[in-house]
RNA sequence: CGGGAUGUGGCGCAGUCCGGUAGCGCACACGGCUGGGGGCCGUGUGGUCGCAGGUUCAAAUCCUGUCAUCCCGACCA
């Protein structure tokens, strides 16, 4: 087979595509920018909605499904909103297609142009809060707590698959509240859900902060976001949350009566995460060997490869290893394949990233025992097969967290503190990294040193130090570090 | 959208400069030998050379256009 990858070192770009298209994640379409998402990719894709969605609704919230069209006026209501989005925007225009009168193929019907264009739902704010007018009218119609996973299209230039797609699958959640400080705690209380996801699922550490007004959401009064740092030292935003204020309700007249038959306009939010973090996730942990899945979220955690090939006594090891696994919940698979050698399998479930493998053969039946492969480390041991499973799943659990000490460990050591622009500049160009600076809380500023620097704002981190200091491009007087780095 | 590179069986590539009717490795099929980290030998299948025009007796090769992918930049989740 020789599936080889190149290695970060290399070339980590390249890396990661051989990682995303060799572990069978995903595939380039034929739709320019778009993704085929592979059944291995979409199970990750669905234990990690899966459990979001849980997560989501222990907090009250449920799921309904809007229209993947826009209708062109309604982005045309918020003017700050559809500036974020205009440029990206696909639009549709007619409704039929008939056969091409010279010829060959199909044309679009000239005679079926659409009186009002529709626009390819970017984010659906627009027609939700449309729609939120109609069921919204009373303070006991609050909050409102409405999520939906949804693909949305962005007509980006340049792509790659998962981090950067035209088309992209996410979920987009939408609230409605009657007091300013009910959603922000609403907002708040999506990104502590996010990092807990980031940290305790994905076991990728993240950064909780504020986003700067340059960088936050186009219609947004303040931007929350969850910030990771990749293995080539690039931060990628992972998450967002935003507090609306009053923006669409204005825009879209969404009002209430309250309890003094005052009426008032309603406080939104809206947050997402998206298929990008399956990005994220492969440069999180993945090594040149392949895709590294936390346990948690891997779609076969472990696997069991007869050596050499299924026997009548290898096969009835694994079959009560996988019924006992299966009674503990642990998802684990058998591979009879028989055209296969376990040296192919192994590479091959490595480059899959199944956190364990079982290796059963002649010699370790005769010990009463089986060979127990962990992907983070590659190490080896053997197991009495009677504690295997036991064994198995406190490995799992182990997995788990030493992905997330390891991933923890390396931001720790690619995060600096910089106190004039050429230490910041020095450190951007050697090790890379997030860097804590002071800034002095201008959008100039911000522009001017990511014009020189290529390094942006992160965020304005939420359990930041206060420390006085001056900005290393002005010199004025600032509060605190704010995070900064190159990014996706 | 700017700059650079690349499109040749499923995958990775050679052939292109200097035009003569397509080749290698892997994969795949069949047979055999094997068997604890991507096996070996043999026999085979599979390609109108990204697409569309043009030049020519003749085009993978030359010319024009176009599409796609990758890398770098601007923009964004």
């Amino acid at each position: 087979m020789a599936k080889e990858i190149t290695n970060r070192s290399e070339d980590y770009s390249q890396w990661y595509n051989d990682i995303v298209k060799k572990a069978g994640l995903a595939d380039n379409s034929a739709v320019r920018g778009c993704m085929v998402i592979k059944p291995h990719g979409f199970a990750l894709w669905e234990n990690m909605r899966d459990q979001l969605d849980r997560m989501f609704k222990d907090t009250g919230h449920v799921n309904a499904y809007f229209p993947i069209f826009i209708p062109k006026s309604f982005l045309s209501k918020e003017a700050e909103h559809v500036e974020g989005f205009a440029k990206e925007c696909a639009v549709v225009t007619h409704h039929r297609l008939m056969n091409d009168p010279d010829g060959k193929g199909v044309v679009v019907d000239p005679s079926a142009k659409l009186e009002e264009e529709l626009i390819v739902r970017p984010t659906s704010e627009t027609i939700i809060w449309h729609t939120y007018r109609d069921w919204i009218n009373s303070y006991r119609d609050l909050p409102l707590l409405v999520n939906q996973w949804a693909n949305v299209v962005r007509w980006e230039m340049r792509t790659r698959l998962f981090l950067r797609t035209a088309e992209f699958l996410w979920q987009e959640g939408h609230t409605a509240h009657a007091t300013k400080q009910e959603a922000v705690e609403e907002t708040l209380q999506i990104l502590d859900i996010y990092a807990k996801f980031a940290e305790e699922w994905m076991a990728m550490p993240v950064v909780k902060g504020v986003k700067t007004v340059n960088e936050r959401f186009a219609g947004a009064e303040d931007t929350y976001t969850i910030e990771a740092l990749m293995q080539d030292a690039k931060a990628l935003q992972a998450g967002t949350s935003h507090f609306l204020g009053q923006n669409f309700a204005k825009a879209f007249d969404v009002t209430f009566l309250d309890e003094n038959q005052k009426r008032e306009l309603v406080w939104a939010t809206s947050w997402g995460v998206s298929t990008r973090l399956i990005g994220g996730l492969i440069m999180t942990h993945s090594d040149d060997d392949g895709l590294v899945l936390p346990p948690k979220l891997a779609p076969q955690q472990v696997v069991i490869v007869p050596i050499p090939k299924p026997s009548e006594e290898v096969d009835e090891v694994a079959e009560k290893i996988m019924a006992t696994c299966k009674e503990k919940g642990i998802r684990c698979i058998f591979d009879k394949d028989l055209k296969k050698r376990p040296g192919f399998k192994f590479a091959e479930y490595e480059m899959r990233g199944v956190p364990v493998r079982i290796g059963i053969g002649k010699r370790d039946l005769e010990k009463n025992q089986v060979e127990i492969a962990r992907r983070d480390t590659k190490e080896k041991t053997f197991v009495p097969i009677d504690g295997a499973v036991d064994y198995i799943e406190g490995l799992l659990v182990e997995i788990q967290n030493n992905l997330f000490q390891k991933a923890l460990k390396f931001r720790e050591e690619h995060t600096s503190s910089a106190d004039s622009l050429e230490e910041f500049k020095e450190i951007l160009d050697t090790k890379g990294g997030f860097v804590k600076a002071h800034w002095d809380g201008t959008t100039e500023t911000e522009l001017k040193i990511k014009e020189q620097t290529k390094a942006t704002i992160r965020c304005i981190p939420l359990e930041n130090e206060k420390e006085e200091g001056v900005c290393i491009l002005t010199g004025k007087p600032s509060a605190q570090r704010v995070l900064f780095a190159r990014s996706y």
